[in-house]
DNA sequence: CTTGGAATGTCAACAAAGCTGACGTATTGT
DNA sequence: ACAATACGTCAGCTTTGTTGACATTCCAAG
């Protein structure tokens, strides 16, 4: 590798070597293809995406959530959440409730066969999670965290910020 | 929280808890965004989408490489790789050629334009990248790595280990 | 030398999931 | 009373993935 840089730079800044960022990229693409691998075989057999189990982890996640707040969430427009909320909730999977103080508001919920497929959907991957995490180990763990939420947009990184501690 | 656990468990193994796998699903899921985010821009002015991106990026990586090779590197099917490939290929940013060897295969190499995207879209991506990597520090950068190629499949690790330390 | 299989390309049809734009309805707040 | 907000929906378009079928070209084994 010759990426042109002085050979007496210390090994300190190394980890920012174009090689380096590359490998990251693809580390990234590579991993992300695992992360989705699991739910996306169970969400198949019910002829459901990925978009299904978005909106279904982010209303277990957020019970009584909005539809408006769910948009900002996901990042997507309203007709093409619609478009998967409606099949979630003809099939009992999600329960859509008339705001009490407002009622232009629907407040969404999982049904129990909505939690239910979320628990399965959940379990696929947390398992996969627990694996990468037990075999890198604690302080890699959080590594990977600080990474993580260094690449996140800003706009984003508020979501996740504040869902971040929010109690289980 | 309440995850069952006995509290005299040591903290050792504090990052496996459900929370904390959720968090890590979650910290994946908008990280990816934020991600693909820069070289999306570029690619929607120029009307290509992510799977111009991949493509040209692994020719690039891996320059000579043949249709069936970047099949399985890509883990998609030859005709939806053949449209991105054939619009590249018209565009003029990628070549196509007759293998030496074996006249079956094709051998594919970025263009002179081809490469110029193909800077102007890893650019993008580095320099958030080379932010976040910059703001974790040469340590969680280690971690991150670590966790991500153990969140891979079998398969694709291989992939990813055999592309993993060539020389540019 | 013939033939079977591998690698590639192409056509057609389809689905998931994103997008824009337009419109309707109910409700809220000014 | 009226404007803005929240939601739902219709229509149409795009990207990117999928199957299935079929032709071509070529290598290699019999």
């Amino acid at each position: 590798m010759n990426d042109g840089m002085p050979p007496q730079m210390g090994q300190s800044l190394l980890f920012l070597t174009d090689e380096q960022l590359r490998k990251g990229i693809e580390a990234m693409f590579f991993a992300y293809r695992g992360f989705t691998a699991d739910p996306d075989r169970i969400l198949a057999q019910k002829s459901y995406g990925r978009a299904h189990h978005r909106a279904i982890h982010f209303i277990h996640r957020s019970p009584g959530t909005t539809v408006n707040n769910l948009l900002s969430i996901l990042g997507v427009t309203k007709q093409s959440l619609n478009r998967v909320l409606r099949s979630l909730i003809e099939d009992g999977l999600v329960a859509s409730t008339v705001g009490q103080r407002d009622k232009r508001e629907r407040h969404l919920h999982l049904t129990e066969a909505g939690a239910e497929l979320e628990r399965a959907l959940s379990d696929a991957q947390r398992d996969r999670m627990r694996a990468a995490y037990r075999a890198a180990g604690p302080a890699a763990v959080a590594g990977f965290r600080q990474v993580l939420e260094a690449m996140m947009d800003e706009e984003t990184r508020h979501h996740y910020e504040a869902m971040k501690d929010r109690p289980e």
